[in-house]
Formats: C-alpha cells, structure tokens, sequence
DNA sequence: ACCACTATTCAGTGTTACTATGTACCAGTA
DNA sequence: TACTGGTACATAGTAACACTGAATAGTGGT
C-alpha cells in the first residue's frame, strides 16, 4: 500500500491486535489473513508475529497451543485482564490523535 | 506523554506539520511551541527540525531565510504543490486508517 | 559580563514494520 | 513415492522515524 501506511501503522498495528483480541481469541495465521481482507494488503506474516510475541512478552495475552486439523499446531492468544488496560491506554491515545488530527483537517492551524 | 504517543506519531507527525503549513508559512520554533500548545507536551524541537530537513529534501516545502527581531534568522518553510499533493495522500491514508480503528473500537471484528 | 529567551543543528539510541527466507505439518494427486 | 499447495510459525537483517542530549549562535536586559 505504500510506506506512508507503513510508518503510520508503527503504534496503531499493535493496538488494532489487541482490539482484535478483545473480541475474541485468536491465532497469528487468522490474524494476518483478517488484517488482509480489511484492506491491509501488504502487512506480512512476519510482523504480526513478531508483534505476537512482543505482546506476550509484555504480558498482555494469554497464551495456547491447540492442534489444527490442517498444518502445524495453532498459538491461540486471548487478550487477559492487563493487555485490556493497556488497550484502554491506546484508546485514549489513538483518541488524542485522532481529535487533534481531524481539527487539523478542518483548516484549523 | 508515554511511548504509546512517541510509536503512533511516526508516519502522522509528519502530515501534522504538513497540515500546519497548508494554513501558512512557519518555522521551526513556532511549530514547536504550537505542537506543545496543543498537548503534544513532549515532542523534542530536535525532532520538529530534523522533520522539516526531511520534507525539504523531499521536495515537500519552499524555505526562506528571515531576519527575527530576537535571535538567529528563522527558516520560514512553505508547502508547495508537491508538498500539496502529498499531503492530499497523507490524509487519504489516515482516512482509510481511522474508519478501520473506528470499526473495531465499535466492537467489530 | 552574565543570563534568559529565541532559533537551529546533529550524533547516537530505541522501537517498529518490512524483506526474505526457513521450518514444519497435512491432504490430495500423479 | 514424490510433488504440490495450503496451513502455521519463526527469525536475521534492514529502513524509517521520533527521542535524548548536547552544542552553537544571536539578541536584549540586568
């Protein structure tokens, strides 16, 4: 899609996950192919992996191994009682943006 | 304001400052000053001067030198229209970002 | 002479997403 | 048996960007 996604998702794509989580639990391979179908195109496989684990490492997710009828064994991952305190954290930021963005847009300077 | 801000703003902080000089001509200590106006209480000037480099060497902006009454003389950028049109993509691309965060955040998935 | 404010620059660091590749498991087919 | 394709995860190296911290420099007031 081009690099101005890219640099903009560097933040944003960490939440999205985790909002993703929030709805339900869910595996990398899931992941990449939902974030796909909603348009973004071009997020490989490798980032929402690494992302994974950055995110387990922190300790907002719950971690499981649960066997796949087709290929390797599934991590599932479900978002526990800190990574939603820390999405509400990123709710609040991506809202800060977000408001100062939009008056931006309406000519404000 | 934390690391979450410092992630999200690489790739908006940017079009931030395009957006500002879509208003008007500025330099870098007024956009500064404006920025921490507006909450974003600890963007570094290091940060805003190396920003508008980036954008001059992209093309982006026109400088020019202006004596100030207090101080050195003041870089006085001004968005052309290449730095126009980038800017119109800039903000395609927080659109297309900002419906989806809006989406998830209405609880879908 | 010294300090505060204005104004810009730059070297070094950390975080994040991408590229590219490798590993592995399973089902269908020639 | 060997091959292909879809499923599923991992990782080393790279690029881009914002931050830290410091340096430089001009002006006015005490």
């Amino acid at each position: 899609m081009g690099k101005q996604v890219t640099e903009m998702l560097k933040g944003t794509l960490e939440g999205i996950v985790l909002a993703i989580l929030s709805g339900r639990p869910a595996y990398g391979y899931e992941i990449t192919a939902w974030l796909r179908d909603q348009g973004f195109s071009d997020i490989a496989e490798g980032t929402v992996y690494a992302l994974l684990i950055r995110i387990e490492q922190r300790g907002f997710v719950d971690v499981e191994k649960v066997p796949s009828e087709k290929g390797p064994p599934r991590k599932v991952y479900s978002l526990n009682a800190q990574g939603r305190e820390y999405l509400e954290e990123f709710w609040r930021t991506w809202s800060f943006l977000a408001e100062r963005l939009e008056q931006l847009r309406k000519g404000g300077r």
